[in-house]
DNA sequence: TCAAATATGGGACAAATGTCCTTTTTTGGT
DNA sequence: ACCAAAAAAGGACATTTGTCCCATATTTGA
């Protein structure tokens, strides 16, 4: 559920060591807002360390949390290849440690780099793969057996993320989550 | 709703042209099967006529319709990053013609054309990009909601598809997909 | 350190959606 | 042209999920 790229991250952390390949690096606090929705951005980021959620939040304040992103994540790369704004709005979860790559650099780097080019488009790929199911999946299922997977894959779940956090991700409200988690306590006994 | 992609068919046709390319091209007839799920090929499609649905199918029998896809759209090409099999089945929904290129000589344009190259790497981004929205608007608004955002931008969906294909693709049963339809009409007179 | 803001938990009820079925209509193949 | 098969329509009921609240913890910043 809190996706990496190992490959990509070792990449990056190689390049950048050279200064001559103009990789940049920010730090984000817990809770800090790093993109959001609609507007313009001219780098790309790439996770070093921590953790960020991507999110859409619509007219009602409703938002909808896509994925959560860990180590070697690059995330602000959609808008280098059409020219559009961002889609997502991207938050940090915990502290938060990045490399940057600005727009141009990046460009340059896909056209020169045939590895970094691989890397990148293989990125791509995941994503493409990661959503296709979770939401199938989502839509197909009651909330309990949802919730039950979520926690295969990722037990420490309801301490370390707030329980909208989990509602938005699973596209439900606090509620309904409540309720289901009560239910499954209640079975345990 | 039905997504095309000019340029990629625009420029794929012109390396058709040339035998050298090694760009192949096969039909298929309306509701053929092209890809399934889980298993492996050794080829990308892209389509230069017609239409196709890729959808998940799950042990129950439930099925999602991930997208439908039109002139200029590739599919199969995910596998060719990662060396995994297929994610969604695809079956023609009119009758269909394609083109259709290796893996290896995919892999060669990729690294040989740049411009091919960012064709493809644009097609994942908006790919990306579509899925993001879609999911989100689908699991915090009421069917009737979604359903005419459906509409108006495919005002003749419900002549061209089936009620069940627009009942998996929108997440529902064609029973409350039906209850909908009847309460627009009602509420029309 | 204390007040204000934020997160959690859950009752009562309403609304949306699914399940199960049966009937009718349409379609395609011989 | 006819029949079997598939698609569409919808009744009756069950279940799930959301909405609207309010009460109680917990965290956080001046």
């Amino acid at each position: 559920m809190i996706r990496t790229n190992q490959d990509l991250l070792t990449y990056i952390s190689k390049l950048a060591q050279n200064p001559v390949n103009l990789i940049g690096s920010e730090t984000f606090k817990a809770k800090q807002s790093i993109l959001e929705q609609h507007r313009r951005y001219n780098k790309i980021f790439i996770i070093q360390q921590g953790i960020v959620k991507c999110y859409l939040s619509d007219e009602n304040g409703k938002s909808f949390i896509q994925e959560f992103l860990g180590e070697g994540m690059e995330f602000g790369e959609l808008e280098v290849f059409d020219q559009k704004p961002a889609i997502c709005s991207v938050s940090a979860v915990t502290a938060l440690q990045t490399y940057t790559v600005s727009h141009s650099v990046f460009e340059n780097l896909l056209a020169k780099d045939l590895k970094f080019n691989k890397l990148i488009m293989s990125a791509l790929a995941a994503k493409i793969r990661y959503k296709a199911p979770r939401h199938s999946y989502q839509q197909s299922y009651p909330i309990e057996e949802n919730f039950l997977r979520l926690k295969q894959v990722f037990p420490e779940i309801i301490t370390v993320l707030p329980k909208q956090d989990i509602a938005n991700y699973m596209g439900i409200t606090t509620r309904s989550l409540n309720r289901v988690l009560r239910q499954l306590e209640a079975r345990l006994e």
